[in-house]
DNA sequence: TCATTCCATGAATGGTATTCATGAATAAAT
DNA sequence: ATTTATTCATGAATACCATTCATGGAATGA
């Protein structure tokens, strides 16, 4: 079926670069004859010469000149494949697809991510923020590589690992009448307007850990998506939120904010990195683990 | 040394269009086995897989993506040569680089090459004018597969037809003095200015054939490259020229010129065209010489 | 659970690419 | 003109490798 391989574009293309099949033969590492008898195949399946044979010297044909080009242009598509296939089996090479489904932890990916593309300049990182299946589902469909959560679900197959904890506190303005406490408690929030990322009740824990148990809800729930907006919003007296200590803490001092401990004993949370147990083979992935937990020793909450 | 063959692609570009193994080996008419065999191989040499297997279906891994890429790029281009080649062979894909030593013949071949054009639309039609070792030099060595020139020069492998022959005339302007005459003499033109084509003396017929022999040199003498302007001096009686008769009858209404016979009997001359013997192989190389045969069997002089 | 479909594997084989040995033709050197 | 050194072509022998055959295991769907 297939008359023209690889090899005769090599043949072809040493021979012009030689000049003679001989000084080719050497070069590819096989015999003159190796060379003869291979194009002569090739010419006779073609039924075309690809050089003129003139005395001793070999001159391509238009067919020849014309496949000379094929093996110019292809050839060195053939190497940089070999040579980049080599860098996927090494490990170096790869693109490494992040989903998340942690709003704040944006700015802690951010972090990690830095150091980590400076690392790997091979590997090509992508943030993805919706699934159809959830997180879970598209860690498993190999929609992504690694999840970001703080939901780890145990399944076979799949591991999660905590990468970060802090403390998810309620963020209210400089002037509010709750800034001076020390913590606040559910109901007083009955009068207050509350912004939240726009995302499901059940895994908003000022919900769930905080307000739902005790029977508590705010006066207005508001969605809002960038957490700069919310911040604004927060200092402007607008609203109140709930958000990890260490980003309020961050932005204190710009917009105006004060942190106030959800109860008295606090919100604690923690932060999961969940990947397929097969895939921690792979280096690049392997070493953005790292990486997150390097962090996590770095910055103890 | 190389790895990576035109095959894989092939195996890997038919596994993605078929959905599995054993239906691309169908399609590719081996065995599934074959397939395997071969993927398997590959995959040693790259270490790294080009599938996934998840139970018995095949999900490209990264480097298995980046082939299937490559595949979709290379193959068409592995095809697309076999095809074009085989066109080669058959003498149906080209290119003609015809030679000219022969100004007016311009207009002569412009006759031939457009229906050439038409019935031969793979062949590369390229006209040359300027040779640095003559046109038998560069029909020789390659340089021109065709050489259109009024000196045929026999050398072996070569060889000349003639395609053309016409009668070389004297125009003169509508009121010249001598446009009333049947013949001009050599004498007659001692007052006039004489216009040909800036080529060398020995290769035009008015001095060989008309006034060298004559021991005669006309007044003055122009050298004008383009056909046109010359029909312009002649008919505003700037000078007089020597061109086939064709020609200045085909333009003696638009610009009002006359053609004279030089000498009683007048210079008759003719047109080769010059091949290497063995190129006569080459079917259009033929075809464009069986059309001038034919154009010349259709407009006798 | 069974039948079916798919891929992997080892051994056997058949084909083919490569080598070896040699000849013919050309170009360069004497 | 001879000689000498290259270069390519060719046929036969060989060694290698791709393919097949036969089979088993694993997953899917009825």
């Amino acid at each position: 079926m297939n008359i023209l391989e690889r090899t005769h574009l090599e043949i072809i293309r040493a021979v012009d670069q030689c000049g003679s099949l001989t000084a080719a033969a050497e070069k590819l590492h096989v015999t003159q004859s190796a060379l003869s008898h291979a194009m002569r195949k090739l010419e006779d399946q073609f039924g075309t010469a690809v050089w003129h044979r003139e005395g001793r010297v070999l001159r391509p044909t238009q067919a020849g000149g014309y496949l000379l080009e094929l093996a110019n242009r292809l050839l060195p598509q053939f190497a940089r494949a070999e040579e980049q296939v080599g860098q996927f089996a090494r490990g170096e090479r790869g693109s490494l697809r992040i989903g998340m489904e942690c709003h704040p932890c944006h700015q802690w990916l951010l972090k990690i991510v830095s150091p980590y593309l400076a690392a790997w300049p091979d590997v090509d990182v992508d943030v993805k923020q919706e699934f159809q299946l959830g997180g879970i589902g598209a860690l498993f469909g190999h929609e992504i590589d690694l999840l970001v959560t703080p939901d780890p679900l145990h399944k076979p197959g799949l591991v999660f690992e905590p990468v970060f904890d802090y403390e998810q506190v309620l963020v209210v303005g400089h002037q509010h009448p709750l800034s001076k406490l020390r913590h606040v408690q559910p109901a007083q929030l009955t009068d207050e307007t509350l912004i939240t990322y726009p995302v499901s009740l059940d895994r908003l824990d000022v919900f769930t850990r905080f307000l739902t148990p005790a029977g508590i809800a705010p006066k207005r729930h508001k969605r809002i998506e960038a957490t700069d907006i919310v911040l604004q919003m927060v200092a402007s007296g607008r609203g109140v939120a709930a958000l990890p200590r260490w980003l309020v803490e961050e932005n204190a001092e710009r917009f105006g904010v004060v942190p106030l401990r959800l109860g008295p004993r606090g919100v604690r949370k923690q932060i999961f990195l969940g990947y397929r147990e097969r895939s921690y083979g792979t280096d690049y992935l392997r070493a953005f683990l790292e990486l997150a937990r390097d962090y996590q020793v770095a910055h103890p909450q």
